[in-house]
RNA sequence: GGCUCGUUGGUCAAGGGGUCAAGACGCCGCCCUCUCACGGCGGAAUCAGGGGUUCGAGUCCCCUACGAGCUGCCA
């Protein structure tokens, strides 16, 4: 058996959104559970559509994920070039097409646009929203009929021309595919595609049946908006009397509403993704259970462990909804597996966004670690540190905890000559501190905790419990938080 | 409009004719607890509809409905 060859072809025209990451994560497991070859091709035969630093933005993002190419413009295997706008140089796809039109499978068009024009058909209600008013259009064949010596004298005269496929008008078309099996097409739907465009480019779909040929491409991974177009591609294989390689088409993923994930629902691309704080190998992972589940039921996994266990004969058939909240979840299971420095590498950007006092980073970085799904979460979690936050007395009020404003004004008052004489600051010397005193007045905990960490922090909620904020934020700040919370209490009950 | 594909809880999903249809996210409740998280325990919630085939159907066939993709000198 061959070795199992796959290939990203991706089109260079900006970030890379998570479908596309989708189909390249899964033709690298591909190729990688088999030990084979994951190989980039860079699909520029579009110049319209191209977008400068395109090219940066795939590499950026395959090396952030570590999707390793064994392949690409950067790395000759020996079946370069890797960029089709390269390949064309060669002359390749023009004689490819030269090839099919001297076996009768393909021929000179050097109809006008607007001769093309006249053959659209307008159907739907003109009245109903746009999307309903569709064209249709198969070309007609007109120039299938143009003789030897009216194509050369056009050719002479350099007139505009094109290459199409020339595909038989009865009879049927059917190809195999690993995921939705055996599916056939009557001839007579297939539209004759345009193999070589008039700037001399070839069309994707042309180019790409080239290339993975020459390239010996085992496995064709791609979109399920591509069944569609299959059959042409087929076909070609068949006039070119190439093995055809095996077709794995995936599910669409789309968004909440069902639809194709355009680029503005914000949450389209890797690099989106990795903006709103989600961490490359959740974004990998959770990709990965969009249309595939793991036979043990897993569902946390590495790269390496997908590499053991994927199959793509198990991919689901069905579109996929892109849950954003589910990647939360998963984004926080991996932030609490990480080990704490490397989190603290992470963390510190997002902690010095808020924080510009000198406070022990680290020990803030382990209190939010299991608390937040994205690192942008960080922010409004620890923002008290640095500033504390207007509130209002009644947070002083807690059912729960038995509390209230003169209970809390009498804990305060009783606490702060305690706090004034306290050396150490350890988060350990606090607690007891604090303990003793609870034990003392044979109150409970919440009661002598909740006004505590409720004048340090001005917050219903922090990350951490009293002892911890106030190591963290020190003597002199902790006791002018306490002072001033206990003015606060004094005015209140005096009104 | 035509062609192609799809349809198991809100979402991801397991399930290839025969236990009360797994599991995960989310949601709700309880426990733990100085708050919020973490963790633990429990709960509600699904086979689109209709016909067949069969002793028996989420699983096979047909129809309908709904959804999606394609229908570009885009990929």
């Amino acid at each position: 058996m061959s070795k199992v060859r796959t290939r990203y072809a991706p089109s260079p025209t900006g970030r890379m959104h998570v479908g596309n990451l989708r189909t390249a994560l899964y033709e690298y497991l591909i190729a990688k559970h088999e030990d084979g070859d994951f190989i980039l091709r860079i699909e520029d035969t579009d110049q319209e559509r191209y977008v400068d630093g395109a090219i940066d933005i795939i590499y950026r993002t395959l090396e952030g994920t570590g999707l390793i190419h064994d392949e690409g413009p950067d790395k000759d295997g020996g079946y370069g070039p890797y960029v089709q706008s390269e390949r064309m140089a060669s002359g390749i796809y023009l004689d490819y097409a030269k090839k099919l039109v001297d076996k009768g499978a393909a021929y000179y068009c050097f109809c006008t646009k607007e001769r093309l024009d006249s053959l659209k058909k307008a159907f739907g209600d003109s009245d109903d929203s746009k999307e309903d008013y569709k064209e249709i259009i198969k070309y007609d064949k007109h120039c299938l009929h143009l003789s030897k010596e009216e194509i050369e004298d056009k050719l002479a005269q350099n007139i505009p021309y094109v290459i199409r496929q020339n595909n038989p008008l009865e009879g049927s078309t059917t190809f195999h595919d690993a995921i939705f099996g055996s599916i056939t097409v009557d001839n007579e739907e297939l539209d004759d595609m345009i193999l070589i465009k008039s700037d001399g480019y070839p069309t994707y779909n042309f180019a790409n049946v080239v290339d993975d040929h020459m390239m010996k491409i085992t496995h064709v991974v791609r979109g399920n908006e591509y069944l569609s177009s299959t059959p042409k591609y087929t076909r070609l294989y068949q006039d070119f009397g190439w093995e055809e390689p095996v077709y794995v088409h995936l599910p669409l993923i789309t968004n909440e509403e069902h639809k194709k994930l355009s680029k503005r629902s914000g949450h389209a691309s890797y690099e989106d993704l990795i903006e709103q704080g989600f961490i490359s190998e959740a974004i990998v992972n959770f990709v990965a259970l969009l249309g595939w589940s793991s036979p043990n039921n897993t569902e946390i996994m590495s790269l390496e462990e997908l590499i053991r266990d994927f199959d793509y004969r198990n991919i689901n058939k069905s579109p996929a909804v892109f849950d954003i909240v589910k990647l939360r979840w998963m984004n926080s299971e991996y932030i609490k597996m990480m080990d704490g420095d490397k989190f603290f590498n992470m963390a510190l950007p997002y902690i010095k966004e808020v924080i510009s006092k000198d406070l022990d980073y680290r020990r803030i970085s382990d209190l939010i670690k299991t608390r937040i799904e994205t690192l942008c979460d960080i922010g409004e979690m620890i923002d008290f540190f640095e500033e504390l936050p207007e509130y209002n007395v009644e947070m002083f009020t807690h059912k729960k905890m038995k509390t209230n404003t003169e209970s809390s004004l009498k804990v305060l008052r009783d606490l702060l000559p305690r706090f004034e004489a306290l050396e150490d600051y350890s988060e350990a010397s606090i607690e007891s501190l604090i303990k003793s005193y609870v034990s003392e007045k044979e109150i409970k905990n919440g009661q002598g905790l909740w006004p505590v960490r409720t004048a340090i922090s001005g917050k219903q909620s922090t990350p951490g419990g009293a002892y911890e904020i106030m190591s963290i934020l020190g003597k002199e700040e902790s006791l002018c938080r306490i002072r001033l919370a206990i003015d606060m209490l004094e005015k209140a009950i005096n009104e």
